[in-house]
DNA sequence: CTTTTCATTCTTGTATACAAGAAACTTGAT
DNA sequence: ATCAAGTTTCTTGTATACAAGAATGAAAAG
């Protein structure tokens, strides 16, 4: 993956190294570079080739008030279209993050993180939006799960949840909005964090 | 192109038809036709083919709405952010959008309404919310076309235009957002008259 | 010694050939 | 007559071959 730090910002993917290194022709591994550059993970000049695009810190920002937003949208929608049941599934998941606190387990908490927020965006009553939001935390999944590694972050990200889930009960949508919105968005530490990170993932 | 009513829903793009109808090979069919796919204009079965993938009418109230939110994102993060050029430039452009609403210009209004939406994405100061919004902005163009052609939407629209932009110039945020989104909404006139294009495109 | 131009080489883009899986049709049996 | 199984045909997916444009290096001129 480009993820890995297998590849760099502005690399070159050339077609007949990495057909040879998959061991396949180089129409399929041209798809497949199509179809990374069509998700904005690279970055196709005529004639030249295609490179590899990471985000920059500014395009990183960006993206997480996006997503911020989005979630913030989900949110909104949510607080009048949620069900029973998927409160009570939010709930369940929010308890197994706890356990996953309490067990020190990062990646116990990352999985069932992931799943608070598909809930999240599952209840918005809207597939597209929930389409758009998926697409997006995917993208940025791996600058995500960097932040979970800050001190104490856990533990904060926990009580964000349950005021969530707790605006979510009341019915009321702009609080679940800003509750969210705070969730997601990168500011102070995060952002340094996450500047770190990038500057990790250059080397 | 596919909104054009050449392609109806769920109809199979053969490649080599496509290949002999361009005068071309059938591996450049193959890249676009992926790139329909990717963009969510087709659907990809593998060893099946792609399939014309017009959106139905939930569909299109989904996504709708999911613009209606992003514009009042935008707007919301423009009231605080756009310059006083940017303010000027949508003021110009209203006025415009004005002209061609007394010339009953239909295809002038759309083009300036167009570029009012424009500056707007841009003034968000996010780019990549810019980008976001452009995108399903294109996507959802032949249908918000249609709908100017409803009696008295050319004025209706206008009116909300300058809403928004006097809300922007208050520096209300809220007002800005709710403003957008009361104009990007799809609810009822438009919304059977969105379903009747729907009908027509089917056949 | 530097710069410009030409040639060679390398890479992308396109065409064609081949393989594998799916659909349709035929044939046989119940 | 209907249904099932096998075969044929058609379509997608992959490999290879070819063409065109870009980059690099060499050679010649200023």
């Amino acid at each position: 993956m480009i993820f890995d730090g297998t590849f760099a910002d502005g690399e070159r993917l050339d077609e007949v190294q990495l057909a040879e290194k998959f061991a396949v022709s180089r129409t399929p591994v041209r798809e497949a570079i199509q179809r990374l550059a069509l998700s904005g993970l690279a970055e196709q000049i005529p004639r030249r080739g295609v490179f590899v695009r990471q985000p920059g810190p500014v395009e990183l920002i960006e993206m997480f008030e996006v997503m911020a937003e989005l979630e913030a949208v989900c949110a909104r929608l949510a607080a009048t279209r949620i069900s029973d049941a998927a409160l009570a599934e939010l709930h369940a998941t929010n308890e197994r993050c706890n356990a996953a606190v309490s067990a020190q387990d990062a990646d116990g908490y990352y999985h069932e993180n992931e799943k608070f927020h598909a809930i999240l965006y599952r209840q918005s009553g809207n597939s597209f939006l929930e389409q758009e939001c998926s697409r997006l935390h995917k993208r940025l999944q791996p600058f995500r799960r960097m932040q979970l590694r800050l001190r104490g972050r856990l533990k904060q990200s926990m009580g964000e949840h349950e005021a969530i889930v707790a605006a979510l009960e009341e019915g009321d949508g702009e609080k679940a909005a800003s509750a969210i919105r705070s969730h997601v968005a990168v500011q102070g530490e995060k952002f340094h964090h996450l500047m770190a990170s990038l500057k990790h993932a250059a080397e």
